[in-house]
DNA sequence: TGCGGAAACCGAAAGCCTTTAGGTTTACGG
DNA sequence: CCGTAAACCTAAAGGCTTTCGGTTTCCGCA
């Protein structure tokens, strides 16, 4: 009992259980969190403000693989697209956590920092300052949503039910593994030439 | 004690307050819907298949919104915008629904029968098979995403903290109220112009 | 070198949630 | 008129989040 000689719970070590947790099962508890670690439940709310904690440490954990050197490329629209591949790689490695990170603001300063850095590679190519956001939250969009989808594969339309959805079915079918992956590249085209469409006044 | 006269629950109601409560709070739980009604918990387990059901359920009741006759316009390209804007204004009616649904797989019949007719739409207007569900998923993710970003206009970035955003906070201004909404319109519109130009062969 | 405060973990507990099981009363069909 | 099923209640098990006090160890400072 009583302070270990070498400590057993620190950030990085609740983050890393906590990240492993939400990829095999999709969600993490805290006594489970513990219970990884050899440790009891309440000793990890002394590294740790609760949760909701945790849960913005999973977002820096996530966020940190995002290459920052993808918006030093020019022109704009090619660091725009290697953000919104390096971006959408970072999350397809623990698709899970998505859910977890779109209930609850973003905070985390590193993340804000890519974003404020995106903000300026539109500002720089010419952009209205009021049509920035919308497309930065279009990018996002796209981002998370395939990322969603590449997770969870089959996990988001049950047709097992008595209803008769062939065509749904043969399309679903059609699509193939990579359907998560089109998904992106279909937008992520739309988007861009979307983008450079609109720079150029229409 | 005993059964009542006349029942006191059914599942009307118990998702009706399932969806006051996530309107007002962002979330529910079986001991308040059953507190709203005027019941014991375990009741409410007696008209729904546990809260996974209770999800299924609010589902189904958010899409009911989403008008059917959209997808009966022509040409194609008008009938899947109008589709998209009646799904969007159906989850921008109970934005802080969408967190709960993105987890779990879609099961519902109706809302299944939606995206079978949209496969219809695009089988119809002559698009590739294998292309058709990474369209509808890019749509969805527009659409849902737009809709959450507009349940929460600053629940998305935490500006408070000390680190200095000062491009970020000025675009999040210059975008205004309406950021939402534009995010959405440029995605739209980037969406319907690939589609088209997918359609015509490049 | 000695000591006081802070740090790190344990044990325990409060309060909430989900879900199940058995008991009691009412409704309904034959 | 009676048996069965439906609808609600009471109770309870088990898990989760969070807090609080107790115990031991570490570290800076005199």
């Amino acid at each position: 009992m009583g302070r270990p000689r070498t400590p057993l719970l620190d950030r990085e070590r609740i983050t890393t259980t906590a990240l492993q947790l939400i990829d095999e099962t999709g969600d993490f508890t805290v006594p489970r969190i513990a219970r990884g670690l050899g440790v009891q439940t309440g000793s990890v709310y002394h590294h740790v403000d609760g949760r909701d904690g945790i849960v913005e440490l999973l977002r820096e954990r996530v966020c940190a693989a995002i290459d920052p050197a993808t918006l030093e490329l020019t022109p704009w629209d090619a660091a725009m697209e290697a953000w919104a591949r390096s971006y959408r790689a970072a999350f397809a490695a623990h698709p899970r956590v998505i859910p977890l990170l779109m209930t609850s603001p973003v905070r985390a300063p590193r993340v804000l920092a890519q974003y404020e850095r995106a903000v300026g590679v539109l500002l720089a190519a010419g952009f209205e300052p009021a049509t920035i956001m919308p497309l930065i939250v279009a990018l996002e969009n796209l981002v998370l949503g395939s990322a969603l989808d590449l997770a969870a594969p089959e996990a988001m339309w049950e047709l097992a039910g008595g209803t008769p959805t062939p065509r749904l079915a043969e399309a679903l079918a059609a699509a193939g593994d990579g359907r998560a992956d089109r998904a992106f590249e279909v937008g992520l085209t739309a988007f861009l030439n979307h983008a450079r469409a609109l720079r150029e006044g229409r």
